[in-house]
DNA sequence: GCGACAG
DNA sequence: ATCTTGTCGC
């Protein structure tokens, strides 16, 4: 079984910031995964200024990526957004929407960071580890880390390294749109998240997901609202 | 001290 | 994340 790994989420940023250093020993850096047949897509955010963390999460086939559930959450956010922090603002609301799937996924795909953090603990690590699922993050923008010139074409990657330790790749997904950062979660290995997120990226984008997850979830009265 | 900083 | 104006490229 899982390591247990449990904590309070009631915390102080120094308490979280402990919590991560422990955490980050139970992180599987290498493929331990099973045949996937379901990816969950698992975007995060807040409203209301901040004071709402929101997660929506939308279950695929694969690789057919047909859909087969969702579900979306939203919880009173006990905790600030501090960079490097995210987990324990929107982990929460995360494991609310994922006990109201119905069809369990095989792998998250994380809208943070994984290894790519201060700690390498970031929220597809903290998520991984605390469900035992295989995750790898796939962040829209960078939150540390260097590298090099990303050539244009679709697939092209590069290292991205940080205090001299490659902590995840920054990856084009699509010619011409703003590359994606990808990272180890749990149970995935950088090459295996790579491949994984190449072959979501064609017909699974982060916000378009979430946007549908949120219809999917909320029903027509809500999107004929808008 | 100054800038950077997932969502 | 979200909001708004100005600019560039197809």
């Amino acid at each position: 079984m899982q390591p247990p790994f449990t904590h309070r989420w009631d915390v102080t940023p120094a308490q979280a910031r402990l919590i991560q250093e422990a955490g980050r020993a139970l992180v599987v850096a290498e493929d331990r995964l099973d045949p996937i047949g379901r990816v969950a897509g698992v975007d995060v955010g807040f409203e209301q200024g901040g004071a709402v963390a929101r997660a929506a999460v939308a279950v695929l086939e694969f690789p057919s990526l047909a859909p087969v559930a969702s579900a979306v959450a939203r919880r009173p956010a006990a905790f600030p957004y501090v960079p490097g922090l995210l987990s324990f603002r929107e982990i929460p609301a995360i494991l609310d929407a994922l006990e109201r799937l119905d069809a369990p996924p095989d792998l998250l795909v994380c809208d943070g960071q994984g290894l790519a953090h201060p700690r390498r603990f970031g929220l597809a690590c903290h998520l991984g580890v605390l469900t035992g699922l295989p995750s790898l993050g796939a962040a829209k923008s960078r939150l540390l880390g260097e590298h090099g010139p990303l050539p244009p074409e679709r697939g092209a990657w590069a290292p991205l390294v940080d205090r001299g330790e490659t902590v995840g790749a920054v990856l084009r997904t699509r010619a011409g749109v703003a590359p994606l950062y990808v990272s180890i979660g749990h149970r995935v290995s950088l090459a295996r998240a790579v491949g994984l997120v190449l072959a979501l990226a064609p017909r699974y984008r982060l916000p378009e997901t979430t946007r549908r997850a949120h219809r999917l979830a909320s029903g027509p009265a809500d999107a004929t609202a808008r």
